[in-house]
DNA sequence: AATGAATGAGTCTTCATTCAT
DNA sequence: GATGAATGAAGACTCATTCAT
């Protein structure tokens, strides 16, 4: 299944923001028909089952940020410190836009082996840590980065305060007075926010001697 | 209810390994009653209801960090940045030690509104990162750190960070070929590995003039 | 909900026949499901829940005996004593033919305040008290009836009476040797005796002057 | 077992009440021990059973109005309708005194076959049933009562109207804006009402030729 | 004698899925 | 293709009773 129709699209969006507000077990398939506003039946209907229904979020939104870290490694003209930075720009934004799946992915991350999901997770963070250590052994290789960077140390905090951010984001906003603030507006500060954080503390593992 | 009995914390401890695995809806009590060896009808008998089992495993985990980062706070000997390392230190070992709790509370948060535990974890985050701000702020006074220090995002890189590891930590375990380690030996890797790396981050962000 | 399916009409008069011999809380949901013929998931699938069951089944029966006895008051040809004796001929009709719903209202009212329809209960014996007032006041009126006739009370004996008939009917049929009677005919015979019976008690109460 | 201690006749008046609001089957053990203030294995303890319990219960209360009937027959002074209306006096003031008993004894009366408790209200039926075809005998063979009384139907009148009195005590009580009036003396009004118009009732269909 | 702990059977309800149309 | 109806399995929880002490 590669195309979608109106109805599953709505489906798989109402359903992927269920389940990570609610986790998939805790969202039942009514409340997703209820929510897209579909026939209850529909659902096994076009997708088969629940957990099927959970690949197809996976496969929907899953074309990875892998593809833009490629073509940007193999640019002769940026820094590797510039690289870095753009990056994280991806990253942020990426996992900012779709906060929906980036949560449930949080989720199955944490189920160690129950998730339907484990194998396309952990396939995706391979060839994430595989590039990313690409690039720093470059910067590494032109000097402008330090030796002994630990890579999956870096790709931690990159993603770990990003998901920590968006996870709390609700917590955030009220203990620091942001609640009359659109949400357009609150999304923005907190991406601005956070690329400018994570950059400077990029810059200073990767380059500062101690 | 204070005092646990034998029974009572063989159910919560088992309890809390389903609910960090599989989730609090993905758990069945009669999954927990199977694994804890004891009849289906004692965790109603003992706590009354599956949430009111979450609310005690939370009453008896959540004794939380608060205490220990007050008494450091007043101490007057120490600088600012030992204070820091410490609390580090202090974090990453109550999350290492505490996992499948720490697991629960990262499920609860990504669950914005739904969960039965959000005003405790809201109750924690505030007091916490109120007490790093001061934490930080002495700091500054002191001359120890910098300024524009943004308390959340550093609170969100320490949680996030540590977070992320023990939720990915199969997989880098898996990436790094240390799957021969007993699990002692790698739980305490990857607490130096933490620490040292989170130290070493905040340092760079807190006095480091760019 | 308003127009029930035939299998909906089915569930509503096994489960009105249980929830009279045994009670609402002595009659579980597979009781009536197995008794119905369908399955147990269906009651709830149509009725929701056990309770809102029974709420249908007093909307379906319940259209109270109210409205003949308004057409009635307005009649204009009829002597008032006529008018009493025909509504001692719709109340033992409608609860001779409803024994069940009517076992049900026995209970209910029983049960103080417990019951989920004692509202509907207590709405319905204010309506009929106020009717049956005003059907003795215009007999005074006219002079027919004497003075200090106590409603409550007439309504407690005609009500009363029939009920305690219908509960204790199996003990009358045996005490009087008529097991031999088809049901029908003892049903038909109870009637009989019951209107002849409570028409010649109105009568007295109502006219003769001590 | 025929005596009681102290907490066995807490237990059990305890549970008539409860079982004359709830029923037999809405009315669990722990609610009992907890509104007698037992411990819960109590009960099993000293009844064997909750329905043995409630076999006691009707042991406890259940010296029937019998033996009184039985003392006034054979009195030679007293006229026809001087006992019936001392039976009257008698039976209301007993049904309004046990009046949680009486509540048992209607919803098992309604039961048909299913109460624990069926033989023994048939008995109890039987033999009042039977003194009071002694007494009306008595009264027809002296001339002071007329041909073709219904005795059945005159115990329902009795105990009909006297059950559905109480049954429908507070719709009663609201209805005819008692609410402020002790409970002492509403019980007392209802008696004095009850025992009056149930004897001129009597009287009118025991001795007035139509 | 008395009770806290324990339990198997049963409660009502919801679930994801399938069926008949 | 689309859906209202239907269902077996499983859910959490409560029950009356018994056990060990």
């Amino acid at each position: 299944m590669m195309e979608y129709n109106e109805k599953q699209v709505a489906i798989m969006e109402k359903a992927e923001k269920l389940f990570a507000e609610k986790g998939f077990a805790g969202t039942s398939v009514r409340d997703i028909a209820d929510e897209a506003g579909v026939n209850l039946a529909m659902i096994s209907y076009y997708f088969g089952s629940k957990e099927k229904l959970l690949e197809n979020i996976f496969r929907f939104r899953g074309e990875n940020i892998t593809l833009q870290l490629e073509t940007m490694l193999q640019n002769k003209i940026m820094t590797s410190l510039e690289k870095v930075d753009q990056m994280i720009d991806r990253y942020v934004e990426r996992i900012m836009d779709q906060q929906s799946f980036y949560k449930i992915m949080m989720r199955e991350q944490i189920a160690k082996n129950y998730g339907p999901m484990h194998k396309q997770i952990r396939q995706l963070i391979t060839k994430n840590q595989e590039l990313i250590r690409q690039l720093i052994e470059e910067g590494q290789k032109k000097g402008e980065f330090k030796k002994n960077i630990d890579v999956p140390l870096m790709m931690a905090v990159l993603i770990g305060t990003t998901g920590h951010m968006i996870s709390t984001q609700h917590f955030y906003r009220e203990l620091n007075g942001m609640q009359s603030m659109t949400n357009e507006k609150f999304q923005a500060h907190l991406r601005k926010k956070l690329t400018y954080h994570l950059k400077s503390l990029f810059k200073a593992v990767l380059t500062y001697e101690e």
